[in-house]
DNA sequence: GGAGTGTGCAA
DNA sequence: TATTGCACACTCC
């Protein structure tokens, strides 16, 4: 068989592209429809072809000779959209990345070089096809020359595909034919004018009888329709013009060889970068890499037969899988690897256990490690000595990733594709339950090859950490979190269950009463619950008039209803039939289903999941518990301690970021008044609003509030107007107002926007990073998202930090010194103490100096530390 | 039953 | 058109 080439027409897969598929843009809100749907069908094509050699052929923007020697030529085409414009440079950047080879010559269309090249393959015995959205390649179809169309349709890519005989069938005349029927009917989308008069039937007519248009002229008189006679005649120079343009240039002076269209779809560096920044995943799965070393099969693998072989010293690399009593553990240690079966309701296999992980020697390279000593904890297997967890190094380097997944981590740090996921073993949604139902090969293969995973990530992550310089951060403060975190989880805290239930009781009755009301006023009961027959009631049946909406419907969100309350009686009681359902369903029901039978909840708190470095806290959420409202503020007090021998200790940060914002934009005026305990807002309303620090009123104060609460997260003035409801030009004066008196934090902010321009991300004072790649997109709301986030993140992410570090060392303190006292709860810039009553005023000064002490800024922290016999009370 | 939307709770 | 989260109810597929 001879070798196949296929050559592409760029500009016109690419419009065939962008019009077939939605508008999409990456995160950095790059349009990428037309690049990524010409990467589709240009695989698609190659995956079905197989072709030996492959070319991109495109017009130059240039002027071609058609259009100087006829100035109308395609005078009629309008020019591509913006949106499809910006693609094309961004679509051969990537063909370059992956070593497609292109081509395009001034002068000269698409068309001109796809005839050229497709003739001169034929004659060299190449097999060719071309592959355009445009008709006009029909001409040069032959027997060997193949045109295929693509049609994009609603579910993939539908292939016209032409031979010279095709053309014919269909068409009734040749390809060389078809250049003269075109030059008599004319292209309208060309603007090539042909004869007026004559269309396709007739052009086809007078083409098959006479073979061209030339002929058609030495025989003119033949032509017995007089109206027809006469306009051929008349428009003579005009047929013969219009040929010309529609001819395809096949003989355009090309230097070039065969081998520079040499096909290699092996992934580059490059092209992965450029793939992943436009976010093709689909399109880089598809591609063979160049770095695919599966670590199972590539590495000389020896099992082992005992965990007794995993001696002190080394390196080793587990994974994991427990259901209902049995442990199974992939282990990869100096080029072995294996995997164990523990049943754990043996007392000698646990003592194995324990002797394996409670061994201080070595590292453990553990992917979530706090999971794992979940699972150990209940058979008393503790785990010892330093311990690497892949889950929380991967999640530094790359903290807004939604998951952390081992096939993931394989993929991301290894270059490697195929490792199984849990989800793809198990099946989505599933249980451990099944583990055990699968072959024991196939859990075999599935724990030694993540082990091995585990194994080479590791230094990986580990070289990363260092790259980064994220040592400190990772070894000294999220590593021995992972423990503290784990002490809190199994601890938990006690809710009092009987007065919890009987606030859900009166919480119903309230619910009942008012929602009788509401029903009253609206003259029928309906769901109050939904949001689109709550809008029908208000805003139609009962004509209030609606301020707002959403995307679905009327908005009726409280800060719309608030407008609307008082003209309308039902609004207050609509509003208060949210307050109760919402502490009865996410408070009362939502606490009483999580909680143990010893009446305490454990909640997971989860170090992997904020873009900033914060903890955040699920099943339940115990960093929303509610604080401000009378109603609310009963749910905090039924968190008590475990015992009458104890009580709670609550600290938390006062203004702590802040200060944080003082010390990292060194503003003095800030920093003192925070060393001296002044308070910031009375001070900030002095300063802002022109009045003596004494004469500040509390409204003033309360403004002053709202503008540095702004401040930190990269407020604008409507934001501040919305909130203090003022206009948007007094707010505006706020604004400046604050920047003026405190310039060293408008230059901070200036600058964190800089950074994350020039780096594409911001960080911590403990380095920890986050990438912002919209910073510099072209989407106006993007770009600004992009910058309150660059200002943002270092505050909140430091902030992080400090009490995260200051947990580890409370948490170290409080084991060292030997007392019974834990932290059970952190909510950001709070932790809650249960504290055993004799060793309460210890604890208060250890907590409080700690806390303070944690870190060394340009500014002093300060921690307040209140007592109380339950939440509420220790605030 | 899962995904998306609206809503509301916290720092 | 202010940052970071999580959960619930409803609706639609």
């Amino acid at each position: 068989m001879n070798k196949k080439i296929l050559l592409f027409d760029g500009l016109s897969i690419a419009n065939r592209a962008f019009y077939g598929i939605p508008l999409l843009t990456n995160k950095e809100g790059r349009y990428t429809n037309a690049v990524y749907g010409f990467l589709n069908i240009m695989l698609s094509i190659i995956e079905k072809e197989k072709p030996d050699l492959v070319g991109v052929a495109f017009d130059v923007s240039a002027p071609t000779f058609r259009h100087i020697q006829c100035e109308d030529y395609k005078g009629t085409r309008k020019g591509m959209p913006q949106e499809l414009r910006e693609q094309i440079p961004l679509l051969k950047t990537v063909l370059r990345a992956m070593n497609i080879h292109m081509m395009e010559k001034e002068g000269f269309e698409a068309d001109d070089l796809l005839g050229t090249l497709a003739k001169s393959g034929e004659r060299d015995g190449y097999r060719m096809v071309v592959v355009s959205g445009d008709r006009d390649l029909l001409q040069i179809t032959s027997e060997t020359i193949e045109l295929k169309i693509p049609k994009t349709k609603q579910q993939g890519t539908e292939i016209e595909s032409y031979y010279a005989k095709d053309v014919e069938a269909k068409y009734e005349v040749t390809p060389l034919e078809f250049i003269d029927v075109k030059g008599l009917m004319g292209d309208a989308s060309d603007n090539i004018k042909g004869v007026p008069g004559v269309g396709e039937k007739t052009a086809v007519k007078l083409i098959k009888t006479y073979g061209s248009i030339e002929n058609l002229y030495e025989h003119i008189d033949e032509i017995t329709q007089k109206k027809l006679k006469e306009n051929l005649v008349t428009y003579k120079d005009q047929a013969l013009e219009s040929k010309m343009l529609a001819t395809i240039v096949c003989d355009v002076p090309l230097e070039y060889t065969w081998d520079e269209f040499n096909l290699d779809l092996t992934l580059t560096e490059e092209a992965e970068e450029l793939m992943k920044n436009l976010e093709f995943k689909k399109i880089i799965a598809r591609l063979p890499r160049a770095s695919a070393n599966k670590p199972v099969e590539q590495v000389e693998v020896h099992t082992f037969n005992g965990l007794e072989e995993v001696t002190g010293g080394q390196v080793c690399a587990m994974t994991y899988a427990y259901e209902a009593d049995t442990l199974e553990l992939g282990l990869a240690f100096n080029s072995k690897v294996g995997r164990l079966s523990f049943n754990l309701t043996n007392t000698e296999e646990v003592q194995t256990l324990q002797n394996f992980f409670g061994n201080e020697e070595g590292l453990k390279v553990i992917h979530d490690s706090k999971q794992l000593r979940h699972i150990l904890y209940p058979y008393h297997i503790e785990i010892k000595g330093q311990v690497f967890d892949t889950f929380i190094a991967a999640y530094l380097i790359e903290p807004t990733n939604e998951t952390y997944e081992i096939s993931e981590i394989a993929d991301r740090f290894l270059g490697v594709q195929n490792v199984e996921s849990t989800e793809g073993l198990l099946g989505k949604g599933k249980s451990m339950k099944a583990w055990l139902t699968l072959e024991d090969e196939v859990r075999i293969k599935f724990l030694t090859e993540r082990a091995h995973v585990l194994d080479a990530a590791y230094a990986v992550l580990k070289k990363e950490i260092e790259d980064n310089q994220m040592e400190e951060l990772f070894y000294n403060i999220e590593m021995p979190l992972v423990k503290v975190l784990f002490d809190m989880e199994v601890e938990g805290i006690k809710v009092d269950v009987e007065k919890l239930k009987a606030y859900g009781k009166e919480l119903d009755a309230l619910i009942e009463n008012v929602a009788e009301k509401v029903y009253a006023a609206a003259g029928e009961a309906f769901n109050i619950n939904s949001p689109k027959q709550l809008g029908v009631i208000l805003f139609e049946k009962m004509d209030i008039p609606a301020v707002k909406k959403t995307k679905t419907g009327y908005s009726t969100a409280a800060e719309v209803l608030e407008k609307l309350k008082d003209g309308y009686p039902i609004v207050e009681d609509i509003l208060a039939y949210r307050q109760y359902t919402k502490l009865k369903s996410t408070y009362v029901d939502g606490l009483l289903s999580v909680m143990t039978d010893e009446h305490k909840i454990h909640s997971s708190f989860n170090q992997t999941i904020t873009a900033t470095g914060r903890i955040s806290s699920t099943e339940p959420n115990l960093q929303n518990i509610p604080i401000k409202l009378e109603m609310g503020k009963r749910i905090r007090e039924l968190f008590i301690p475990s015992s009458e021998d104890y009580i709670f200790l609550d600290a938390d940060y006062s203004q702590i970021e802040l200060r944080v914002l003082a010390s990292l934009a060194d503003d003095q005026k800030l920093i003192n008044a925070f060393n001296q305990n002044i308070d910031i807002h009375t001070l900030t309303a002095s300063e802002v609003f022109h009045v003596p620090f004494e004469e500040v009123t509390p409204l003033e104060r309360s403004n002053a509030k709202a503008v540095n609460f702004g401040i930190v997260y990269g407020i604008g003035a409507f934001s501040l107007s919305e909130d203090l409801k003022i206009t948007q030009k007094e707010a505006a004066a706020y604004i400046e107002g604050y920047f003026e008196k405190y310039p060293k934090i408008k230059d901070y902010l200036d600058g964190c926007v800089s950074f994350a321009r020039d780096h594409g991300y911001v960080q911590t004072i403990f380095n920890r990073k986050r990438d912002i790649p919209e910073i510099n997109a072209k989407n106006f709301n993007l770009r600004e998202f992009g910058k309150r986030k660059a200002m943002n993140t270092p505050i909140q992410g430091t902030a992080a930090d400090i009490i995260k570090l200051a947990m580890v060392n409370v948490h170290r303190a409080l084991q060292e010194e030997g007392l019974r006292s834990k932290v059970i709860l952190t909510v950001h810039d709070e932790l809650l103490l249960e504290v055993y009553k004799p060793e309460q005023e210890q604890v208060a000064k250890l907590l409080k100096e700690k806390m303070e002490q944690a870190v060394d800024l340009k500014v002093t922290l300060s921690v307040d530390v209140h007592s109380g016999s339950n939440w509420l009370a220790a605030k």
